[in-house]
DNA sequence: ATAGTATTTGAACAAACATTCAAATACTAA
DNA sequence: TTAGTATTTGAATGTTTGTTCAAATACTAT
């Protein structure tokens, strides 16, 4: 069967699907989902405010933001001893916010 | 401390930041995610022919279109043994299609 | 140096998950 | 009825995952 010939080469070079799935899947948890809402309130925050906004420990938002941080949906920015998190300006956020608006 | 009461009270009632990482994290799987880009593609699709498009078996598209049709995001069609689905139309999945395109 | 604050790490655990397989169901056609 | 096709189901499998906890790191201020 050849039916279907042409769609199954597009899928194949689809690869940015796989990316997107992973993507989605690191979005798709309640405690990621809330973060990057929080983030799209303000431009940025710290683990701590954030821990504290959610009613969480600092261990679950670090171990969150790091899964956010890893596919580059978050960026992170030092400033002593507190570390801030806003929202990555990429494609993916953008469209994002139209979920979460 | 009360900096943050605003957003935190705002956060209980976003009852829907629950039901859409539900969304997002069924959508953020690589077989069913091909199956909604699929979807976009074709006005209906049946388990077989999903099956074969993917490389893969009966079983694991009736699996996964079962998740997608527990949260809405497609719909059901069965004429005589076959069974065809179609993206649902919703927001979800408008948005969704800003993701796939 | 020490004490204090903020964040990160890694191991451990149970819960959730995707896929496989075989059996079962549903329907058509003869 | 029977045989054939399409889909679904449920149990079993191994894998991945989110959270917890305690310890470690990083930085500031004294």
């Amino acid at each position: 069967m050849v039916k279907y010939h042409h769609i199954k080469a597009a899928l194949k070079n689809k690869k940015e699907l796989l990316e997107c799935a992973r993507q989605l899947g690191v979005v798709g948890d309640a405690t990621r989902l809330k973060i990057c809402y929080l983030l799209c309130r303000y431009p940025e925050l710290s683990v701590g405010d954030m821990a504290e906004i959610l009613g969480t420990t600092h261990s679950v938002v670090s171990h969150s933001v790091k899964k956010l941080l890893k596919l580059a949906l978050v960026k992170r920015r030092k400033q002593a001893q507190t570390v801030y998190y806003s929202l990555a300006d990429n494609a993916f956020n953008k469209t994002l916010k139209g979920f979460i608006a």
